[in-house]
DNA sequence: CCATGATAGTTGCATTTGCAACAAACGCAA
DNA sequence: TTGCGTTTGTTGCAAATGCAACTATCATGG
């Protein structure tokens, strides 16, 4: 009832937030040494995971708000690094492909964010790693759509 | 080196940024009642744990940047649920505290949040939400400083 | 004591964000 | 087929954001 023996210390919203911003510190140098938001590599590795997606998927995978996503869209076009697409299927959709100068930008991020998570990761066993996943799985999956 | 073997449901950073997400928007309805933010929110959560925190320790808590988190209390004592105070011991902090408003809606939303972290956690053992928060603190502390 | 660098907080300003409102296309049912 | 609710994406616009630059204060070393 009371919010007395509210602890932020044990609170699970706060311990995950925490330890994502200890993440995106850390992964920030890279990101700024290719001049790429925090969004846009977001957007990116998005991309490189899904091949081809329409907007409408990034925006799920990500929390990017729609209209934040289509401008962000329009700049990452406007700076080459991938290129908006019509749909055969849906003519509603927005398809959007890395460019080759997108993608050398993703091949080059992405190894820094692997040993970012390897930092953030170390002492971990791989038993302990698959634990967290499954348990980050599952708390995404509780509060499912 | 490459990325070809980069798959995101085994990242860690997205694992942890889409259930917390998940979380955010769980949360939302709740924060909406009560007009509060979610930077309000964690601001209010911070001042509830801290006791009375100089603005400096909720930028350290919550990652809002100094100027942000200066204009949110700014408009956040405007809306009575707060006060600056200035502090004997270092007189460049400004000291905040909790107004009986302030603290009113903390204890209204704080249970909520613990509901939703319950949902979040359907179906956890006790020895598996302390695994969950022990290895968030470590990846914390392994990115730390 | 003074000098130098670090810390706390605020403001200017340009960019980013997100809610509404909108247009276009889809899907399904009657 | 038509009609209606849903989905996809874009824009207007006000509010929020964050980097710089600045002031004031602290703290440490000489």
């Amino acid at each position: 009832m009371d919010g007395a023996q509210f602890d932020l210390d044990r609170f699970t919203p706060y311990l995950l937030n925490r330890a994502a911003g200890r993440i995106v510190l850390a992964f920030e140098k890279d990101l700024d040494s290719y001049d790429i938001s925090l969004g846009q590599w977001r957007v990116l590795a998005c991309i490189w995971h899904e091949g081809t997606p329409m907007q409408s998927d990034i925006v799920r995978h990500t929390s990017i708000d729609p209209s934040t996503l289509s401008r962000m869209i329009g700049g990452m076009e406007k700076r080459g690094l991938l290129k908006r697409e019509k749909s055969d299927l849906d003519s509603r959709a927005v398809l959007v492909r890395l460019t080759g100068k997108g993608r050398k930008i993703a091949e080059a991020l992405i190894p820094k964010a692997l040993a970012v998570e390897r930092s953030a990761l170390e002492g971990f066993t791989p038993n302990e790693v698959a634990k967290l996943h499954g348990l980050l799985r599952r708390i995404y999956a509780n509060l499912g759509g």
